[in-house]
DNA sequence: TAATGTGAAAACCTTCACAGCT
DNA sequence: AGCTGTGAAGGTTTTCACATTA
């Protein structure tokens, strides 16, 4: 129907997919853009406008079959196919993400791990061998690694990040509290806390008054 | 000037903060809303109109003084003021969260905590006590709690999160993999990983074509 | 000269409203 | 009767472009 698919709609699909997920796992097998709307507080004609990028899904008079719809989401997405990460920074932070069971629950395997330790080289952590910077861009390729997990202090962030971008790597999820800068053609996506609190304050302030 | 101030804006201020922090640390004293837009990847254009929300903080022919301008957004977003929060949910993840430095680094104080597990309640964890989920709503209103970070299992989410709001808490950090539904004047923000890393698979996907 | 602050224009996103299908 | 899919309308956000000031 048309090229491109606006950013913000992108970013609404997720939510779709796990509200679907919810659905289907307390057994309900067709679900309005009404009904999906109430769940998150989104309306349903938005539903149903980010719906129509991608196709007709729906039956009218009926709504959305919720086995259906959730597999087509999750095959426009890719969430059908397994993604392999590699982890960098074997901090406090690094080992809480890899200890998390969620990421390999819903495709994502962490592959490679990577620290400028000398001292965490040579050890492994749930498996996974810890390996020396240098040998990213190698083992990256190696491994075919599509997704990069930034894990360490903000002033080795960009290092990073330009070190993957080099060793082919496209999507970057990052926990560094800085906004790397990448070229076009690169994905990144930033997780800091921080900045949620930051923004809830100010609310908290304003109505505060 | 104006009234509402949009949320658009409002989730880039503390982009602003954090990028002025980085340049106030290296020594910068002066910065163009071209230089700060180059480090944000943000156009020059939506920095000075976004900062037009609050204020004329910029000299004409010359940019804005870093200190003041960072001075100012702090004031604006409530950062000079310490804010206390309260942690419901100690596994893995609440762990991870109480032992992360930045909160209170950045004046976000976890001053108590909450478990549903009986063998949990009366031990503490960093020095703050773990409380039973019966005296979240006595204890919160007590030490005026502000913000509740929400790190207990999907299943309950909403029923903490309703719990947190029927206690006078108006800001809620939400790590669980759910879109919990609040009323008008309540602020949710919401970390989940997943939900970006399945963002940027749809990407990568694409590009792949 | 260099860069802000800001109306106006352009682009983008959401909501409306209804034809059309079940 | 009920709900989708979608053009068109309405609203919001971004960008442009320039008068203005240091």
């Amino acid at each position: 129907m048309n090229g491109a698919i606006p950013d913000v709609v992108v970013l609404r699909l997720p939510l779709y997919v796990r509200a679907l997920t919810q659905l289907q796992d307390s057994g309900m097998e067709v679900v309005s853009s009404h009904a999906l709307g109430d769940k998150l507080q989104i309306t349903p004609a938005q539903i149903r406008k980010d719906l129509s990028y991608f196709g007709r899904f729906g039956k009218q008079g009926r709504g959305y079959n919720v086995g259906y719809l959730l597999q087509e989401l999750r095959t426009i997405m890719g969430l059908d196919q397994d993604w392999r990460a590699a982890l960098i920074g074997v901090g406090r932070l690094g080992r809480a993400i890899i200890s998390y069971p969620g990421f390999s629950r819903e495709g994502f395997q962490v592959v490679a791990i990577f620290d400028a330790s000398p001292s965490l080289v040579g050890t492994a952590l749930d498996g996974v061998p810890i390996r020396a910077m240098e040998d990213l861009g190698l083992v990256c390729r190696d491994l075919g690694v599509h997704i990069g997990i930034v894990a360490v202090p903000e002033e080795h962030a960009q290092g990073v990040v330009d070190l993957l971008i080099e060793s082919g790597v496209k999507g970057i999820l990052n926990y560094a509290p800085t906004s790397p800068q990448v070229p076009e053609g690169v994905w990144v996506r930033n997780i800091d806390p921080v900045l949620s609190l930051q923004t809830l304050t100010f609310h908290l302030k304003s109505a505060e008054e």
